[in-house]
DNA sequence: GATGAATGAGTATTCATTCAT
DNA sequence: TATGAATGAATACTCATTCAT
């Protein structure tokens, strides 16, 4: 955290976190709604009921709004990750597991896919948001893979198949969420989906 | 085609078409390098060594020059995968062609990796874009179904098996081109992935 | 001029000289009368009769304006120094030379002082702004060292007297032209003036 | 001081005037370093060690700042002058006076010289700066023609060859200290300077 | 068709000044 | 008195788009 280094206010009295809050809140919803491009900062300003110079008193510029938002982003899908995989059921049953995690996967994707889709945009036009996103994936991957093994896996190449596993179900969520092909069946799909999990981590 | 309604000049002679393509081209580049946000119509122009006025008698505005990138870019990926997929050896012999499809598909992404990444962040931002992206995946997945089929393939599911297997190729694909984590073994995944794709058609 | 490795328009059509001229004209104009911290780029632009943006066409920024407007100011200073000091009289008559100096100075003060004033005050805060006054001192003395030469000066010290006399001409010509000081007799102090320079130049 | 009408408190207790007079020396550090308009407040305020507010507290306004330093640097450049002409030994001997007073010039020039470049650039956009210079030399003007008086000066014209002398001398200060002319040779300009000071008072 | 000069609305950011505490 | 968070008008500069030639 180097904003000190760069004259940033650091807001120390509660009035002050909760006005920092609410821009992060602003830019949150906006880069949701009309992407990071065409939102712009007196926009932000207006909707956390704020002046326009004070968001240059908690933020760098613009871009570091993003950043904040993509943290607040992050604990947001990540919190509730470690709540699943935190302390996993053993034996481990995959059977059981894995459509769970489907389920929390699509839930997870349902209240964030907006955002989350303004932000990866960043990703390839930003080298710290991209950064970012690589370590959340990073994150989720370590996160799953140690608690497997915490409940006593003991299969090789755990870490290929849990970003295999992680795309897949990604993946899978999008699709479910956005429903943009007609002639998908998704409840077929999330059987097959299931199998193939269950198999690579099984078999 | 709508944009004769919308006064943009169709290009009959072969001169105005070079024109045209050379501007597409350029947008192309610039839209990968750098964004479509960063690149400005100037520079667009520039790069295709025509006027900054001119552009505006081939495309409607900056956006039309973005979805014409897109019809090239769909063209070049399905242009190969027509070919891969045209005539399948038969009878199916899965194991060895899954492997050829992945590379094939490493191959693709790695020469338009950066263009991927560029049109697909407007995605989120852009109903238009989002569209054609949609109509990319429909196509690539009804293709390979279908030679699939024509093949003789016979097992049930094929368009969510296709789906799955299109998603996970393609992340695949991804992570292996960029290699941002040093904590996996490409080839180790490889393997994994080919045989939960063999597993996924023919069990 | 490096404005061309900067993309910066260069004219070369008269309509568009005549353009850039007005924005330097504006910018001399207002420059002069309120400075130029106290003046914006859209005023520039209004009272050249432009809009804002193609201020920047011919223009890299606001400071680039003010470097031309001190362009402008210098060759409107050298150019009757020049006219002035072209053809001295032989033998070298002081007497006459001086007095004639004088007057002109205070012509050329009369018409430059509030620009000299806004952009002198420049000097100070921009290393540009102040190399271009140094070269226009040294253009001076220069000018007027060469020509005494040329009409046959023999004495020496002559760069440090033309510098003293310049001090002096101009120190005289300021105070004259605002005359704030109300005990002073003008032409009392111009006699003593020419006593002095005759004297430096003849002794 | 009509501070006092326009709601600026008069600070009484030792502790205020400290405060303001800490604000006063940054104000003249910054001015000095970066000129008036590169200056703000806040940082000012940052350098004097007190809050934004406050400064507010002690001054109507930013230029009011800049006034008082003003102030502190006629002062400052005032206080030696006094005592350099207090008692000037008599009879007046100007061969041995002027080379001190060239010597008192240039080391006074070399402690303000920033500051007064940064101040004097303000005289051209601002009539309150610009009268207190003119009162700066005013008051030099008649501190040196009082004294010269007082030790016996019978000479007439007194005003305007102190005039003519202080604008000789602080040239000189000015273009010894910044040095930026190659072909001058400043031992010999100072010699010049001597004689034609002593000639004027004497002759 | 073609040029590139011109437009002007739009944008991020700064900063003198105010004000609640 | 004092603080420093807050204000919001002001400003330099950009860029998609238009238009005279």
């Amino acid at each position: 955290m180097d904003n000190k280094a760069k004259g940033v206010r650091i807001p120390k009295q509660e009035r002050s976190i909760e006005k920092k809050n609410k821009i992060i809140s602003a830019g949150y919803e906006l880069f949701s709604e009309v992407g990071y491009y065409k939102t712009n900062t007196a926009e932000i300003a207006k909707r956390a009921g704020v002046s326009t110079g004070i968001v240059y008193g908690y933020f760098r510029d613009k871009k570091d709004i993003l950043v904040e938002v993509i943290d607040i982003y992050m604990a947001k899908v990540l919190a509730p990750l470690f709540d699943t995989f935190n302390e996993l059921p053993t034996p481990l049953d995959f059977h059981s597991i894995i459509p769970r995690v489907i389920e929390f996967a699509v839930d997870t994707h349902k209240s964030n896919a907006e955002i989350h889709e303004a932000l990866h945009s960043m990703t390839s036009s930003d080298k710290e948001v991209n950064e970012k996103f690589l370590s959340l994936e990073d994150n989720m991957a370590e996160t799953i893979a140690k608690s497997l093994e915490k409940a006593g896996y003991t299969g090789n190449s755990l870490p290929e198949k849990v970003h295999i596993a992680i795309n897949l179900v990604q993946s899978f969520a999008h699709e479910y969420i956005y429903d943009k092909h007609p002639y998908i069946d998704y409840d077929n799909m999330r059987a097959l989906l299931i199998d193939m999990l269950v198999g690579l981590f099984t078999k």
